[in-house]
This record gives C-alpha cells, sequence and structure tokens, in this order.
DNA sequence: CAGAAGAAAGTGATTGATTACTATCTTATG
DNA sequence: CATAAGATAGTAATCAATCACTTTCTTCTG
C-alpha cells in the first residue's frame, strides 16, 4: 500500500480533489478557486485533474455530493439518538454547527453554488440537500408539536426556515469575525432563543 | 437640461453604474458581473467606466456605499415611525424584507462581498453596514428589555444575530424558490416566531 | 453674446494576464 | 509489459484595464 507515492488510484485522487477544494473554501472565495489553485493544493499539476474529471462543474459536483452525504449522515446519527424531537431539534442544531467549525469552507461553497444564476448540476445538488434537510426538520417539528414538546400553534415551515436561518446567521457572524470557531461558543445562546421561539409554554 | 442625451455628468454616470450592476444581480451572480456586462446594461462601452471609476472594485464599493446609505436610512425611518421597541423592530424587518424584494440582487453583492478572503474596500464597507444595523437592533433590543416588552432575560447580541439570521433564512428559501417576491409572503410567519423568541411572556 | 478653447465623457481597439480545457509525451504500478 | 496516472506544453476564450482618438458640454474672452 504505497500511501506516500504520487500515483494515486482514481478512487483516492477524487476523493482528494474534495478534500483540497474544501480546504480551499476555508481560506478562499470559491469564485477564485481555480482548477490551478486545486491542483496545488494537492501537488499535482493542473491537467492532471482532467483524469478523473471531464469539467470543472464535475468537481464541484462531487464536493457538494460529498458535503450532503456527510451532512445528512451526521444530521441522521444526532436525530436518532436524542430522545425527543425538541432535544433532536438541539442536537442536529449542534452537530450542524460543529460541522460548519469543522469545514469552514462548505457554507462558502454552499452559498456560492446556490447563488448561481443558471441551474448547474452542482446547484440541483444544494437544493437536494437543502430539501432533504427541511424535509427531516418539518418532520421533527411537526413530532413536537404533536408530543405537546413545542408549541402546536406555530407554522411548520416558517419554524424550519428559521431553523436554517439561525445557523446562516451564526455563520455569516463568524465570516464577519474572519474566525469560524468562534460559532461554537455562540451557538448554544443563540439557540436558547429559537428553543423559546418554537417550545410550548408552561 | 439634455435628459435624453448620451452624454451624463460624472455623478449621473456613477449613479447609472450603480444602478447596473444592482439590476444585474437580481438575475446574475455577481462573480459573473463583468465589467462588459456593467457597460451594456447602460447602453455604454467597457471602456468608458474606467473615466469614473479607478477600478472594477471601485465600483462594487460604491455599490455597497449606495446598499448601505438607504437600508440604513429606511431602517432608522421606519424605527422611528414605530411607538414601541417591538413595534419599531417588526417595522424594521418588513422593511428590510421589502427592500431586498425592491433589489433582489443586493443580498447577492452583499453575500459575495462577505464571503471574500481578503479584505478589500466593498468588503469593508459591507462590515460596516452589518456592524452599524446591529447597533441599531441591540439598542431597540436593550429598550425593549427596559421596557419590560421583551423578555429581560434573553442574550441581546444573540437577539440580534437571531433577527439577522431571520432575514438570511427568508432570502436563502426565496433563492431556492427563484421567486424573490414571495419573502413579503412568508415574512409575516417567520417574524411571529421571532416575537416568540424575544417577547416577554404574559 | 458669439464662438473659440478647453474640459469632460464616450468610442473602439488592444493589452497582458488568467481561465478552463486538451494533446502529446513520460513514468510508475500491478 | 500493458495501462492508468501524471507531466509538459500547449490552445482559444475571457477578463480588467489602457490607449489614442472623437464627440459633447462648459466656460471664458473679445
Amino acid at each position: 500500500m504505497p500511501v506516500h507515492s504520487k500515483h494515486l488510484s482514481a478512487d483516492e485522487r477524487r476523493a482528494a480533489t474534495v478534500r483540497a477544494v474544501v480546504q480551499l473554501a476555508a481560506q478562499h472565495n470559491p469564485s477564485e478557486i481555480t482548477t490551478t489553485a486545486i491542483a496545488q493544493q494537492m501537488g499535482v499539476t493542473q491537467g492532471a485533474l482532467f483524469k478523473h474529471f471531464p469539467t470543472k462543474e464535475a468537481i464541484l459536483e462531487a464536493v457538494m455530493g460529498w458535503v450532503a452525504e456527510r451532512l445528512l449522515a451526521r444530521v441522521d446519527q444526532a436525530a436518532a439518538a436524542a430522545s425527543s424531537p425538541l432535544l433532536a431539534l438541539e442536537a442536529i442544531f449542534m452537530t450542524h454547527v460543529d460541522f460548519v467549525a469543522e469545514h469552514p469552507g462548505v457554507p462558502r461553497v454552499m452559498f456560492g453554488e446556490l447563488q448561481r444564476a443558471k441551474m448547474s448540476a452542482p446547484k440541483r445538488m444544494a437544493q437536494l440537500l437543502i430539501r432533504r434537510y427541511g424535509e427531516r426538520l418539518q418532520h421533527l417539528i411537526d413530532a413536537g408539536k404533536a408530543s405537546g414538546e413545542l408549541s402546536s400553534s406555530i407554522d411548520t415551515a416558517a419554524a424550519a426556515t428559521l431553523f436554517v436561518g439561525t445557523i446562516q446567521g451564526l455563520v455569516m457572524q463568524s465570516m464577519l469575525a474572519g474566525d469560524v470557531r468562534r460559532i461554537r461558543n455562540e451557538a448554544p445562546g443563540v439557540f436558547v432563543l429559537y428553543r423559546r421561539a418554537i417550545g410550548s409554554r408552561p
């Protein structure tokens, strides 16, 4: 197993490419992540990338696929371990925040794809991720309303929008501060407010 | 006063340039708003832009300045007309949503600037806007806590973050749907939740 | 107040740099 | 040794910015 080889199998090289993009996005604007920069980050010449991806768009599509798979898996895992809908929402919130703190480049590429004008494979992938994420949230919110843990009078869709928006607000604050790890410290305080927004009142 | 002239004064031409960028951003990704596209949008050749702006970055800086001035003016106006801190927050919320609905390109350029890696004049301007906006929110939230209209136990900074994040969530939902005007319909429902989060409980 | 003189604004062509992508040659690995 | 992976060296297209030149507006003078 030649781990330190310059030659990698196609699968390994594709995975390394995705990793390189995520790493670059942590410190660079997605629009200035060129194929040359990606190749440099992974210690390979620019032309070599096109042995494994037909276009740059295909690279971004793979990145979005990686994000969707990892994030949803961790979200589902967090939700499954919780003993009530509200606790599940809190676990998802913190898991999501952790994921962003670990991979600060992810929200950058996410936003970058979503604000594309034309439809594209990576954008479609991003939309699918958001939709699936929203579905999970709405199920949990409905379950919480049914169990009395959440107020039955709240609008489920609005509550899901607020959930995602809350995380986005945190991400943006950390982008402003330039310190993405700070998001972990501020997240609990903001979730307290979210819980007040949706929780049933004693 | 030659209103239909192809020649405009420097001030008018700069204003027209800002308007063109905001219009373009409503339908195009900020990263693909080229100087050629800006010039075409305003019926002028590409080179003419550089009679009034030294660089493209200076154009974006002017755009951010325009946004900051207009948005903060409307926010202050809305707040001044309200008769209580909570009503002021609601008025600001709806005013902000209206502003975005009128100028769908604004959040795009805003996000685009904020996710820049290096510091730049336009990014600095965006940061200043956010900071001033946040200050106004925090003052109102503190005033609301003092008057008993808002819960005195909430974290002011977190409440301000949540306010901005809430709007961002709405913007992103509308970007996904591709229909920015829908944001007006969904805004009231989401603000109801925000009020639950910060309001004092009877 | 007419009109020359100069300033301001716009044109059209061109620059060097950078982009994604490709064609050909070389090397490493199973 | 066969072939997949990478290196090298290209391509055409596009970008922001600059150039010499022209058109339009403004101002000052005789």
